[in-house]
DNA sequence: AATATTTTTAAGTCATACCTTAAAAAGGAG
DNA sequence: CTCCTTTTTAAGGTATGACTTAAAAATATT
């Protein structure tokens, strides 16, 4: 197993736990910015390999091997994005690189004795499931902040793995946990303007579809 | 900086680690198994590169360049070493190859986070100094335990890396800081009997010369 | 159904880092 | 100084995983 194709995989993966069943080539081309000739190319050596199943036109999907590498993939990245977190005290914007670089080199011995050292972590530090020992993950069904009116208390639980929006939270002291009251929704553009912590935070609306969380109606009295 | 180029230049620091100031073609190619063809053109790439001086027939050198990335890679493998001895409490012999993959996947930021983390620590679990954030390394100088004498104590330094003499002075019980008091050395090969903690110790003559540390002469009263 | 667009196939290229085999050059020993 | 061994050079090969360009095939649109 390569670099290369962990990357696809992990790819492949990731559109699964969106329920995207089936990817097309396109798709996994910009995504890597690779040539689609080059993506075809992979995608085939990788069908023989039993990785994934391919049908021209359609797109890709992975194979139960395909899904466990993927799962594997996957638990691996996160658990290391929580040692660069809660050990190491990275900011939630470095840690997705690095944790990159380090799932492709971790053995199963490392990886069982990083999970057991971690106290068995159940999600990542941006709020997404890790799968566990049994490649068992459990996906919440969460709202998105774009979906609150106002006086409705907010909980932050996932946000999207982008660095200029966690950048942004993290300036704006919103972490996974956060509680956000919501103050007032500008009419022109959808901005959501919340207090935590009595400070004010505005949240444009496009970003606000990437801030997974439980909605709290605020019933008035 | 591909991984190929780093193994090449940690091996070569290893070797001037141990004074060894220009390394043969064969000798490289031997360590890794590689044909020395390979081994040549290799070098022949990482010297326009500005990392290694050749002189053909005499072997190869680092140049301030390598020496720098060398002493960074071993930095990072022994700071990986203490963190999966110390924090994931593996074992003595299982943690070279571990060290070696995430040593290559381990950013700067990572490094001085991880430095950190760990308290900066001097050495690595087998006892070899871990050069500072300077690059800066203070090689000790010590016995061997080959040369001690009956009635001597021996106090375990460091050990050579090698797993199956890892193994088994862990299953002895010998770990960096364990006393020996030497019993006996057998006549007809070297063979030397010590206790440690009460127990019978049992190491051959040329494991001897391979695990490094102080001798305290007993002068009989 | 005809046309336009997208996707795939085919053919050939590149760099990396290995490999082998054979010839040439350097170094060491008698 | 010649002979022999070691080392290097030269030439050509392999697999991986990218690339481009052009032709063919399938899908989508009018």
């Amino acid at each position: 197993m390569t670099t290369q194709e962990e990357d696809y995989i992990k790819y492949l993966y990731s559109r699964l736990e969106q329920n995207e069943l089936i990817v097309k080539i396109t798709k996994i081309s910009d995504e890597f910015n690779y040539a689609k000739q080059s993506v075809i190319e992979m995608i085939k050596k990788m069908e023989t390999r039993g990785y994934v199943k391919y049908i021209p036109y359609k797109g890709v999907t992975l194979t139960d091997e395909g899904k466990k590498i993927g799962t594997r993939m996957t638990r691996v990245h996160r658990l290391w994005e929580i040692f660069l977190v809660n050990e190491l005290g990275m900011k939630w914007d470095e840690i997705d690189d690095e944790a990159h670089l380090l799932e492709h080199a971790t053995s199963d011995l490392l990886e069982t004795k990083l999970y057991e050292y971690l106290g068995k972590p159940k999600f990542c530090p941006h709020g997404s499931p890790i799968p566990d020992e049994y490649g068992e993950i459990k996906h919440l069904k969460y709202s998105t902040l774009d979906l609150v009116k106002i006086k409705d208390i907010f909980i932050v639980k996932k946000v999207k793995d982008e660095p200029s929006l966690l950048k942004y939270l993290e300036k704006s002291g919103i972490k996974i946990g956060t509680n956000m009251l919501v103050q007032s929704i500008l009419e022109h553009d959808g901005m959501i303007i919340a207090t935590v912590d009595g400070r004010e935070i505005f949240i444009s609306r496009e970003s606000a579809k990437l801030i997974c969380g439980i909605i709290t109606k605020n019933k008035k009295g």
